[in-house]
DNA sequence: ACAGACTGTTGCCATATGCAACACTTGGAG
DNA sequence: CTCCAAGTGTTGCATATGGCAACAGTCTGT
């Protein structure tokens, strides 16, 4: 296969990869949203989002939280308020400094997240499972130097629910 | 490298591969995200996602429409009173069957779609082209086989916005 | 001719979001 | 110490998304 230096060679590869990305992004896109109608069809998937936000960082306050998500605070808080009445999130007083209230995940949404997580987990390894071994090393280093090569275009955007 | 058969081997190849799909999707989700906002603020994903299909298959009637977008036929019918309202689609009796309405892009909508997926080709291509070259041919062939193995599960969910 | 299926619309309800206006807290500047 | 600016959360208002159920035409096969 012709990996020349040429110009037209290298760009026909990056129009291949490009294409290949696309292609593969649809049906990652599918798998984690089955992931989650499958576990709990009464959480959303910006609920989802926020829980596992908290679950990686802990207890953050409002503001950080509307910010990871890149929201409006009004909608974090509003997102808090069902939340809280779901019995997945629990809103705490700082002692510290009283115009900060920090939101904390309850041991419920704790069990989701992970429930969520393991069926997406293992949805996409029955796919790997099915690919043909040789390709699957190639596969972890191309993404790994995707991901690596993306990096630097910082990822704040709507991430998370991707863990 | 221990492409061997052994069956701890093979798990551990298995999880590697999910573990770096993951951190691929968290930088394409990313990357999709913007290439809307950036074009056209005032286009939300979902009306994107609508202007996408109609753009592939040319003219739908609304519950194929619904069907492709996975919601429901009333939601899909109100998304295309705005998308009307904002002059990017057109409702069109069909002749030969009364009750049947079929929908087409504008120009605008046309135009549309063709920047924001200019505009996403352009950022994963530059992500591309900072990959070390080796690594891009392992890509490919990885990418599609993992495509090839999750396509018997039918891909039908929120593809469309991510062609 | 008519019953049942198909198709689109509309009413009602809940969630998700943004913007702007508020109220309250905190930390400095004077 | 006082008071103002900045920070923080909430609420009102508006729009978009989305599901379910009820309806009104339209078609099709019996």
């Amino acid at each position: 296969m012709p990996r020349s230096q040429g110009e037209l060679a290298e760009h026909t590869d990056v129009d291949a990869v490009t294409d290949a990305v696309l292609t593969a992004s649809r049906l990652l896109v599918a798998v984690s949203a089955r992931s989650i109608a499958a576990v709990d069809e009464a959480i959303t998937l910006a609920q989802f989002r926020m829980l596992v936000i908290l679950q990686s960082v802990g207890s953050v306050k409002h503001a950080a939280l509307a910010d990871q998500l890149g929201v409006n605070p009004s909608t974090a808080s509003r997102m808090v308020d069902r939340l809280v009445a779901a019995g997945m999130v629990e809103r705490q007083t700082n002692p510290v400094s009283r115009r900060e209230i920090v939101i904390e995940l309850t041991a419920e949404a704790h069990r989701v997240v992970r429930q969520v997580t393991a069926r997406r987990r293992k949805e996409i390894a029955r796919i790997v499972a099915k690919m043909p071994p040789e390709t699957r090393a190639g596969l972890v280093d191309a993404l790994l130097a995707f991901a690596e090569a993306g990096g630097e275009t910082q990822v704040t955007t709507p991430d998370a629910a991707w863990s």
